[in-house]
DNA sequence: AAAAACAACGAAAGCGCTTACATTTTTTAA
DNA sequence: TTAAAAAATGTAAGCGCTTTCGTTGTTTTT
């Protein structure tokens, strides 16, 4: 009768040799001769042994595991994201953990627990829950996208401010006068408070001052767009900004129904530029965030944390943003 | 000076009493005072003490980890449904490691190798590669959406079959007559197949047979963009099905581009009716998988494979499917 | 030819837990 | 009041690895 999982033990007797060797031989470390590599190799093979990394973790005290806390995964943004850091990880062994925070500051802690009881070996944060302290008392390596939480842990992020400024831009240069912001929840761990600022900033030189509505991060989708609908016919405005696309694509559909020309009586533009909304709506003119940059440095930055602890490295990156001009400015 | 974790064997020193009556307390298991519990809960707080899950999952033979693997994690489909069984396996306190094959075979081997390794305690497959036989390998508890892989493993799915029939049926109702699909890879282990099929069988019994072009699985959105246009040029179709929404979305794209206007000259319809596609473009007509319906059976069957693993369950189960009407049919 | 260095391997401790099996103390039953 | 049952805690063996020391040959050096 088979066991369910061979051990290294199993390996060793059958292949004749201690367990230390068969260990050697899996992490080529130390001596052994050409021959008993081979004959391991191919016991190996023949049982379909599979080294048990917990146990190798409990000895070794690497498990080669990253926890990666997103708010959620069906926004566009973050989905890509997350796809493009969990390439980056596999590319160097990692595996990752999703812990989805959905907005709620309990379940982020819960999982800070979690994973760390798991002994991750290090953390990439992309959620906005204004809960620092937790992370503060965090003994493990962690990299931040956007959120600051102090001169230990590094943050990621692209240029929020400036992707405002050139969004305000776009829609004065296109002519709009009657400025509105939907916006995400606007406090300081929040990137999108930088990017309604930096609107702001362009509008203010500009002589105007847009209207900002924020979007409650916990609104079903029908609540955003009531909102929507109703801020709209209340400010009567001719250029939109929302601090994210997916509530720039929910502003363009309000426009249709309500039967608004876009650009023409409108003009709107978002934020994000997830490839995915890039190719499917090009139409949307958006601010884009260069996601692979991002995805590559947060997992760069905490390995080299993870790896070479005593080497001092930026305690911030900030990427350039884009343009993705569509139809739906001027 | 701090040490940076804290042990079972420190907790029970500071608490002054054994090791393995801490880990009673913890696990709630066998007899303890309420007093010591109590102690052994302060002293825990006070050093802000997480149990080490690697050693623990060592001696108790479970991980709490199941490993999710998708073909992507950017398809809003595979998006939504990854983030609702996150969800559902955190409400039963289990943890998800996400493996995207990337549509590679060769990465969905390596990872179903290194999620065994991992000792995860259960798998959930909702890639579509042909590689069927690592899976037979498997000893550990597997459920799959789509994909069948004989009477071991269960399989979770929505009528694929009946959506294409459908969609058929809803092109040629509204007046349809020059067919076209754009399909997935097509072979036994791909949901695309049965929508396919389901779509050629209605179109036959009305006396038409639709052009199927499959979209090769590893082309860019540039090409697909190319052989959407091309098909479109040559076909002339009036009625179109994609078997997933960006595709979709790709195709209405399209014909605005080329001026065909929707539904008057061409019907489209898609397949998948994600939430954000549904809220994003609720123009787009399509075929509605009960995500939420699909992620729950999953997780639920899994956990009862590994739970109860006595218990007899079905080997199949199979959702019916909903039509999302927009204004992209008649 | 002896000393030094290297190569190939093994024994055993220990990573931080769980748990079967004591042992001691308290409660309950008769 | 005393034996039996229940409650509270402890001892120690492992879980499957890594790793530090050995030990024993085999080369190399001079």
């Amino acid at each position: 009768m088979d066991k369910l999982s061979y051990t290294l033990k199993d390996v060793a007797e059958r292949a004749g040799v201690s367990l230390t060797t068969v260990s050697r031989v899996i992490n080529k470390r130390g001596y052994f001769s050409e021959k008993t590599k081979s004959r391991i190799y191919a016991t190996m093979q023949q049982m379909n042994y599979h080294p048990n990394s917990v146990a190798r973790s409990l000895s070794g005290k690497k498990t080669k595991l990253i926890g990666v806390i997103l708010t959620n995964t069906h926004n566009p943004f973050n989905a890509e994201l997350l796809e493009k850091i969990e390439l980056e990880l596999f590319n160097r062994e990692y595996k990752v953990i999703i812990a989805n925070s959905s907005d709620n500051p309990q379940k982020e802690r819960a999982y800070i627990s979690l994973l760390q009881s798991n002994q991750v070996d290090g953390l990439i944060t992309a959620s906005h829950n204004t809960i620092i302290d937790d992370y503060h008392e965090l003994t493990l390596p962690v990299v931040s996208l956007d959120r600051y939480f102090g001169p230990r842990i590094p943050t990621i992020s692209s240029d929020n401010f400036s992707g405002g400024q050139t969004a305000a831009q776009i829609l004065i240069d296109g002519g709009a006068r009657r400025l509105l912001v939907f916006s995400g929840e606007i406090n300081d761990t929040n990137p999108t408070m930088d990017r309604t600022n930096g609107f702001i900033d362009i509008s203010k030189k500009h002589n105007m001052i847009p209207i900002v509505q924020v979007m409650p991060s916990d609104a079903t989708v029908n609540f955003r767009k009531m909102l929507i609908r109703q801020e709209i016919l209340k400010q009567k405005p001719d250029g939109i900004m929302a601090t994210d696309d997916t509530t720039a694509l929910l502003v363009l559909e309000e426009l249709r129904i309500m039967h608004l020309q876009v650009p023409h009586d409108v003009q709107v533009i978002g934020y994000d530029g997830s490839d995915f909304v890039l190719q499917s709506f090009p139409e949307l003119s958006t601010i884009v965030q260069p996601i692979s940059d991002l995805a590559k440095t947060l997992v760069d930055t905490l390995i080299k944390k993870i790896e070479q602890p005593d080497i001092l490295q930026e305690r911030q990156y900030t990427f350039p943003i884009t343009l993705h001009r569509g139809a739906s400015t001027n």
